[in-house]
This record gives C-alpha cells, structure tokens and sequence, in this order.
DNA sequence: AGTGTTTACGTAAGCGCTTGAGTAGGTAAG
DNA sequence: CTTACCTACTCAAGCGCTTACGTAAACACT
C-alpha cells in the first residue's frame, strides 16, 4: 500500500530532470513524445501520483473549491437536517468544478462550530462558496479577506461579494397570482420557514407583492412559521385552522407543505377541494405526494454550476467588478391548487 | 481580497519565531498564554491563514479524504443520474470526517473520464473512499497502491482493501419472505437495476434466497430489468405485463417500484389488490407515493460515515489487517406489499 | 557560412509551512 | 553550589513540487 514515491524516483527512472517530468505531468508541451512515454511509463510503474499538496505549495493553486453548508441537525431541533436541496447545490458546484480539472471540497457548519471548520478549509482551496445560513455575516466578512469567496443565497444585497441565487421573491409571487387569477381566491394564509433564512423572507415578499398586485389586503406578517420542516409544517397548519379556515395555504417550502396535506387529511379538508395547497423547491416528493403538489422549481443544479463559474472567474480576474447572479425560477402547477390536469405548466419569470 | 500573507509576517508582528507561530496555530503547547494571544492576534489583523498546500507538504498529510461516485447522467441514457443514495453516503462522510477535523474532497466520475480524475484526487488526499460503479476493478487497484483506499458497496470480496457496505442480501431475502410468510404468494416475479451494478447482483441474490428457503421455484435470472430509474423500471414492468401477471413485483430500488405503480395505475390494477409491489432504499417519496411503498431501509448516512471511520483506522494503523464492514438493514412495511396498518413495522437483520 | 528561431530539455531557487534538535533561563532537588 | 529538569522558545533543514532562466542542438532562411 502507498509508498508514496516522489518526482525525483520518477526523473531517476526515466533519465530526465524533474522539470521535465513535471511538464509531462501538466501536460503543457516541451517534450518529444518519446521522453512523454517514458515518464508515463515510470511514473506508472512505482505508481507514482504528484502530491497536491507539493503542487500547490509551488504553483500556489490548488485546484480546490470549497462549498460550505449548514448542517441544521446537529443545533436545532433534533428532526432538522440540511435543506435537501443542498445536495443539489453541492452536485452543481462538483460539476461545474470537475469540468475545467477543478477538485471540491464540502464542509457542514454545525451551531457554532462554523468558524474555526470555515478557517481550516479556507487554507485548502482556491475560492470558497459559502451557502446561506452556515455562517454568521461577520464570519463571511472575515474569511472573504483572506480567500475569494462567493455567498449563495444568502442577504447578498448587503455585501461586496459575487452571490449567486434564485428569484424566491419573483417565484412566489407567480404562484400566489395564479392562485388569485385562475383560482380567484382572496383569503390566502401564507407558513413561513424561519425567519433568519433569507429565502424564506424573500419568498414571504413575493407573496405581498402578489397580494398588493391585486389589490388584496397583504398582512405584514406570515399566518405561521414551520422552520422548513414537515413536521414544523404540521403543528403550523394546525394552529392556523384553530383560527381560521383560508382558501389556500401557501408554504415556504414543499416539506412544510407536505406536512399542511397530512394535517388537512386528517382534519378530513379536501385538498385542492375544500383550501388549497402550494409549496416551493419542487423536490423529489412533491410530485409524488397526493394530491400532487403546486410549487416552485428552483434550478438548484444550476445554481451550483453558476457558484462555481462565478468564482473561476474571480480567481481569473480578482479586480473584475462583482457580480450578482440571480436563476429565474418556473411555476410548476399541479393539483394541489385546484387545477385539474395532470399536466405541468410552467412559465419563467424573473424580477 | 485576498492578500495571501505568510507565516513570517505573523511570526515578525508577534516578534516570536515561524516555529512558535505553528505552534500556537496546532495548538499543541509549548508557548505562554501571553504569546499565543500576541500570535493569535496577529494572525487576525492581516488576515492570514495557514495555507493547507504548506502544512500538507511539510507534515505529509492533508487532512483530507476523498469521495468518488459515479454521475451516470452524462454517459449512459439522459435521464439517469446518480443514485440518490449517493448524496446520504456523501454527507455521512462529511460529518464523520469533519468531527476528527478532517475534511472531504467529492468528485464524480462520468463515463471513460475517471481514470484521470481519479488520479487528480488521489494526489490531493490523504485517503480515499471509492463507491461502487465510479471506477472499473483495474483503476480501483491501480489507485490503491498509491494512496489508502475503502471500498464502498462494492464487489468487495474480492479485493483486499477495505470496504463497507449495506446488507443487500439480507434485506431483500427478508421483504421476499415477508411476501411469502404473511401474504402467502408464491408468483413473485424480481425486476433488477443494471445487471453491472453489485447492489443488484445482491439483492435479485437475496430474492433467490428466499425463494429457495421456501421451497418455490427460483428463477435464474430476473423478470426483468430497469436501470434503476424510474422510467426504466416503468418499461420493465410494462413489458413483464405482456407476458404475466405475478401477484407481487419485488423491485431492486424504489424507483423502479415507484414507475411500476404509475404503469399499473394505468393498467388499472389495484396496488396491492391486484398485484403487490415493494422496492429497496426507502428513499424520501416511497412514503409519499400511494399506496405507500414497502421497501428496504439502508442506512446511508451511517454507511458513509463507516466509510471514513474505517479509512481514518487505516491511517492509523497501516498495517492492520483488512476490514469488512456490513451494515443491516430494515425492511419497512408499508400498504404495497398487502399490509394494513399505516404503521411501520421494522426488523433487523444481518446475512 | 552566418544568423535567427524553435525544440527540448536542465538548473536551481523557491513556495510556506512543520519538526527535530538545540538553547537560555528559571526552578527544584540533592 | 551543582546537577537535573522544566518551560518557552529559536534555528534551520527539509517536504515535493513548479517555474524562471539558461542552453545546446536542430532547423530555417538568407
């Protein structure tokens, strides 16, 4: 197992400098094709592999993106874990990565152990993607100085750093208007995840900025907050209908809205039939969940891929002015609105 | 941005050595409270951090473990990407990783384009997990003579490296008996995922099992197959209905089980009246699909976690001898097998 | 033949850390 | 007062690559 050889075994071997094993390495010419053979051939032989570490040190580049998340499970409430669409994300940025011969490195934060893990892989890799809720904005502030950085789907606004994410607000806004143009409902409660993640704030604006579109009074505040999960989505649901029974419940997002569809299956309240149900991601379930649920895609992929893209090209160009990315998102209307079909409209909007 | 300060201006703004500053970054003593808050400081003004390339040159180990996986989706049929179980496995690397400070390197082999990226990796860690299907047997050996490597899910028995897995057998053997002890059907018919992928080869192996210890006739090779995907696994069972009507459809993965509900759903045959059905994975929608699917739980997040559990061991103690890990499973019991309750029977088992 | 250009290398100086060996100064034990 | 042993450092030699810079030989062109 691992003997670890190094370039001058390989030089030995081969009769040449290291130099030259190097350039044959990289691949970057200046060698016959005989000599390219050879330290192929010798390298293969002691199985050698370059140390990227050594490679690093003297180029200094290191070919790694890292991609923070958080790790909701390990604080909070002991059902949370990360949003599921993290993983997405994170199959993205791996793509986008590998396709120009870049590595990624992933690290969770866990509750206050973001810190201390942000700087360990800070001195890893080339750029850093920090996703939304895995640190605190003074923590982004202090690791942005020593490494590039770029935030994702988080409070971008305020920040000097490239950012990537979806139009939440723009995608909310789509739904909550088809649910009051096409299905003419007025009393429309809105479940909001916790109120620290950007995009559920954003997503409670796109829903005002429908209700004041048409002419509908906007509460100021969400009917009631589920912390993204379906269980959160559950006792939501259930507390709002000891109030008051709307047409249609809009959730942050599709597991709180799963959630709202089994407490309405249990209250014996039809779905879309007696109040109607939306959420948002348009993950996995939701198409299989009865009644199949009305929601919002997010290109979750692609926003990965544009993360790293974004910070290749800050690494290209350190001075180049910052840029702010932001992936329309599509309707993916269901059932669970009260539509009939089974088919899948979808329209793009972005704001 | 970014300035990229080294080691000797710290050690020159806290008048103290390059060596004590390492050590009050290591943390490892040997200096006054006094001074470590001096380098501490330092270090925090300019905004330095430890460059990993440096550390991993000098003390030859990067602190970092790498993760390879396959993405079908770029190579085979459009529509196929990963296993989804991959992501589960990546996380529970991540956090086993990160609790000894370690971190995780992901890259996804498509099609012919492993071998390279493979090597790229291995350069850049310390040790490395491999998943079934990311790479062929040669490059696995290959790879594994220049840097630890644990095998994941894979045809394990026949290497000598490190491995760990789920108890595919075991656990399929158990739903199938389940079918037969409690159901009392005898006309099962299995519909495999690829006939390369050594999960399948296990679990179309653990359906024998049971077939056998019941004294039924067990067929030598599956009804059919289905890739694994959804549509796949619709084509399979559509097809198997031209020829025969089993009373139970055991499928290799949940996806599959889940495309031959919607097929019979348009065949209208009653799931599980007509014909019942189960799957192996228990992924998120085969609680969500109706009826709801009884299938196989594995424990992949425990199973990554394993993973570099082992891997870390290996580094340890290089010379230990070789580990075999396999994880039970869960069979868990749902309404497509026949069962009533909605609740969730489950039971452990090892081969 | 003389000159410029290209090809195919070699030389050696780092890259920014870690680490083993060494040392000064203080304290405790004999 | 020694001698031994801490503690809190410093010194400097690498770790295994990359990359300016240099150069000899081959080739092209006048």
């Amino acid at each position: 197992m691992s003997s670890r050889s190094t370039i001058y075994e390989v030089a030995q071997r081969s009769g040449v400098s290291t130099a030259t094993v190097s350039r044959v390495m990289r691949d970057v010419g200046g060698y016959s094709a005989a000599t390219r053979d050879r330290v192929r051939a010798s390298a293969r032989e002691i199985g050698w592999v370059p140390s990227g570490s050594a490679r690093g040190l003297a180029s200094r580049r290191s070919g790694i993106i890292g991609v923070l998340f958080p790790d909701l499970g390990s604080s909070g409430e002991t059902e949370e874990e990360s949003p599921l669409y993290v993983d997405q994300v994170i199959r993205g940025a791996e793509r986008a990565a590998t396709a120009v011969g870049h590595a990624v490195l992933i690290a969770a934060t866990r509750g206050t152990s973001g810190r201390e893990l942000a700087y360990s892989v800070a001195g890893k890799v080339d750029g850093l993607v920090v996703m939304a809720r895995s640190l605190t904005e003074q923590d982004v502030d202090a690791i942005s100085r020593s490494v590039p950085t770029v935030v994702f789907a988080n409070r971008s606004s305020r920040t000097r750093l490239d950012s990537v994410g979806a139009d939440n607000r723009g995608g909310m806004a789509a739904v909550v208007t088809h649910l009051i143009d096409e299905h003419g409902y007025t009393d429309i409660a809105f479940v909001s995840g916790p109120s620290r993640s950007p995009d559920s704030v954003a997503r409670f604006a796109g829903y005002r900025d429908a209700l004041v579109a048409a002419d509908l009074p906007a509460p100021k505040a969400p009917a009631a907050g589920g912390e993204f999960t379906e269980a959160g989505g559950e006792r939501a649901v259930r507390e709002l209908l000891t109030e008051r029974r709307p047409q249609a419940i809009v959730c942050g997002n599709d597991e709180m809205a799963i959630g709202a569809l089994a407490v309405l299956g249990r209250a014996k309240l039809r779905v879309p039939g007696d109040i109607a149900v939306t959420g948002f991601d348009d993950i996995a379930s939701a198409r299989h969940v009865r009644p199949a649920l009305t929601t919002v895609h997010q290109p979750m992929r692609e926003l990965g891929e544009q993360a790293v893209i974004v910070m290749l090209a800050r690494l290209r160009e350190p001075d180049a002015p910052r840029r702010s990315i932001v992936l329309p998102t599509q309707s993916v209307i269901r059932r669970s609105c009260g539509c009939r079909g089974r088919s899948t409209t979808t329209r793009r909007h972005t704001s």
